[in-house]
DNA sequence: AGGATTTGACCGCT
DNA sequence: AGCGGTCAAATCCT
């Protein structure tokens, strides 16, 4: 898989990372409306990243081709990779570097889909409010580069940027994939504590027995998985009560009926 | 106790 | 010199 084929892949696994997120959230808070519509929008946004990304590559291929380059050279090098990173201290501007991309919202994105980790916060110079600094919570056991940086933009209505930096080279979207998926007599649950969480309809299982990446997850998810267990574990009947266009935009719901999208893709759905 | 967050210091870039 | 990104010790939280 070339650079931008993996690019556009992380642009599609975050866009899941937020799908889910819609998935999961509690459709009853009426207070949670915003939030749900900034996910969504989260997801089209990054469907339309991934999609320009294959355009251009596609175009850059063509272009390649009629410039008789060698196929080796067809693969366009992100620049950041091509940076050195620098142990301690300031960097070319992260917003200068060209692997970025900013959302915009009303309320912060702390839940993505991915673990993040905060590592500083500053106040920066004409702002009025602080910056976070947020990294992969696998920097260091994956090497997973990743990060991102959330602000406040503007309070009155209260405004968002939040600005992911680089690309996700951790397991964690691929642990989603390697959870158990429970075939079993879904009554028989013994030495495990299953965890269903995401589409109702999926029989998607966490299970206490999986790797350690997925108890990381499951632990550090708590909040998210807690009330997702609280609301599909008690009554699984909601399955029959899902449906996308009850709380999403009608865009939102056209969108993934277009690209018949499953927020359970695994990373080798996605590259094959 | 161990992991996550906070916060002041440090460092490199402009 | 100032700014912004990162580190790491201190502190907080579970």
């Amino acid at each position: 898989m070339n650079s931008c084929q993996q690019k556009a892949m992380e642009k599609l696994l975050h866009g899941r990372g937020c799908a889910n997120q819609l998935l999961v959230m509690d459709h009853t808070e009426s207070d949670s409306s915003m939030e749900r519509e900034d996910l969504a929008k989260s997801v089209l946004h990054c469907f339309s990243d991934a999609l320009s990304i294959l355009i251009d590559t596609n175009h850059e291929h063509q272009d390649d081709q009629s410039n008789n380059s060698s196929p080796q050279d067809s693969s366009p090098v992100l620049e950041s990779s091509r940076k050195p990173l620098h142990k301690r201290g300031r960097k070319a501007s992260m917003a200068e570097s060209s692997d970025y991309h900013r959302h915009e919202s009303s309320t912060p994105i702390y839940h993505d889909g991915f673990l993040w980790r905060k590592y500083g916060q500053k106040q920066i110079k004409e702002s009025d409010h602080q910056r976070s600094y947020y990294k992969c919570a696998y920097t260091k056991d994956q090497n997973c580069e990743a990060k991102k940086q959330v602000q406040k933009i503007q309070h009155n209505p209260p405004l968002y940027s939040t600005t992911y930096f680089g690309y996700h080279t951790c397991q964690l979207h691929q642990a989603y994939a390697t959870f158990p998926i429970d075939t079993s007599d879904p009554e028989d649950h013994e030495g495990s504590h299953m965890i269903r969480f995401g589409h109702p309809n999926t029989s998607f299982f966490s299970s206490s027995s999986t790797n350690s990446l997925c108890q990381h997850q499951s632990q550090n998810q708590n909040q998210n998985q807690n009330h997702i267990k609280d609301e599909y574990m008690t009554t699984p009947d909601k399955a029959e009560e899902w449906s996308p266009s009850q709380w999403m935009s009608s865009e939102v719901a056209h969108a993934v009926e277009a690209f018949e999208f499953n927020p359970f893709w695994t990373s080798h759905d996605l590259s094959s």
